[in-house]
DNA sequence: TAGGCCATCTGGTCCT
DNA sequence: AGGACCAGATGGCCTA
């Protein structure tokens, strides 16, 4: 069984890796071409680095005479550091007097400086941009957090090797738990909308440093890495979506102390929960991190699931609620995680879905 | 209005 | 000397 999850589904994922690396070079190649335009800001910077290239070639005329002048510099500034209170000389470079010229160059230097940590930043966030684009929820219009994204690829990262290294199918609810380790409320509202999963199943009771999810046999409690409770700092955070029942473990005790006040005990074993793992169709809500209104183009853009495990199959198991959701105050909301569009991708489609496997079985 | 996130500027350090 | 990288400071934007 083993050998032949490595001998299959390995090669998938490292096919997929190879792809991503390959993707996101041929976007940096792109950028780099000009194809993408990093910012207007640098038009406007454009400007006086023209002006400033002039600049330098006039400061290659002034080095003579800053050389010359340079002179003059060292022995003024010998005279202000002169010992005349009898401190040790200093050593190093001496300071140079800041001639006009000099201003002017350093001026330029400045710029050219600025330029290039632009342009180096732009670099750093088309990647980042990429990685968006590979870890388990995607939208464009509500991007993930640079170091929320971080996050979610370092856990996607252990996840799928996890499920390599065990060779055996974790429970769903331990995956979506791995995923979203150490993120915040709202990337842990995405991704477990993403996977059609009440976050309620995944937070535990308030643990103190080191504190462990409640999670009953799940495939990877053995494992090495401790599954902490990724913090529930908002004070607003009100557990939303339809808890589950998944494969006949009971989550009930050990969640209670989540629920909203006065709320009741979701019925774990009720048909609605058994669909909640089942194949999204479009979940409204909303990002409560942050979020920017959609142009009417951008609003064909949609949260994606890249690791679509709960996505190709048993369509029959369509949630409940539809594009009616929790914005709308309809008949679920308070059972619906507040999340926006919610789409799945089946653009990769071949080695996910051999993982996917691992769910569906 | 506070807090989170971000882009940008800036100076320092290290390396070539 | 100049470029890459880094971290701190700052101000803008957005959301709760």
């Amino acid at each position: 069984m083993l050998s032949r999850l490595f001998s299959e589904v390995l090669p998938d994922v490292q096919r997929l890796a190879a792809d991503w690396v390959e993707g996101a070079e041929n976007e940096a190649c792109k950028d780099k071409a000009g194809e993408h335009e990093p910012c207007d800001l640098d038009d406007d910077l454009d400007e006086p680095l023209e002006g400033s290239s002039r600049a330098e070639s006039e400061m290659a005329d002034d080095d003579e005479d800053d050389d010359d002048d340079g002179d003059d510099d060292e022995a003024e500034e010998e005279c202000e550091d002169g010992n005349s209170e009898g401190k040790p000389k200093k050593r190093g470079p001496k300071k140079r007097k800041m001639t006009p010229a000099r201003a002017e160059r350093s001026k330029v230097r400045r710029m050219k400086a600025n330029t290039r940590e632009r342009t180096r930043m732009h670099d750093l966030n088309s990647a980042l941009d990429s990685l968006r684009k590979v870890v388990p929820c995607y939208s464009k219009t509500q991007k993930l957090s640079k170091i929320e994204t971080l996050r979610l690829a370092k856990n996607y990262i252990l996840a799928l090797g996890e499920i390599l290294r065990n060779g055996k199918r974790p429970d769903v609810v331990a995956y979506v738990q791995m995923l979203c380790k150490g993120l915040s409320q709202p990337t842990t509202n995405l991704v477990a909308g993403c996977l059609q999963l009440n976050t309620r199943n995944f937070v535990t009771e308030p643990c103190a440093d080191g504190a462990r999810f409640h999670m009953p046999s799940s495939p990877f409690s053995a494992h090495p890495y401790s599954y902490r409770c990724s913090r529930i700092s908002s004070p607003h955070y009100q557990p939303g979506g339809g808890a589950l029942n998944v494969r006949g473990h009971s989550y009930g005790s050990g969640y209670e102390g989540v629920y909203p006040p006065g709320g009741t005990s979701p019925d774990y074993n009720s048909a609605d929960y058994e669909a909640a793992h089942s194949p999204p169709v479009c979940l409204n809500g909303g990002l409560s991190g942050r979020q920017q209104e959609p142009s009417e183009t951008d609003r064909n853009y949609h949260y994606s699931m890249h690791y679509s495990g709960l996505t190709t199959s048993r369509p029959s198991h369509s949630i409940p609620y539809g594009p009616s959701g929790a914005r709308s105050g309809g008949a679920h909301s308070e059972n619906i995680p507040p999340f926006h569009d919610v789409h799945l991708h089946h653009d990769r489609a071949p080695p996910y879905e051999d993982l996917n496997a691992f769910f569906h079985n």
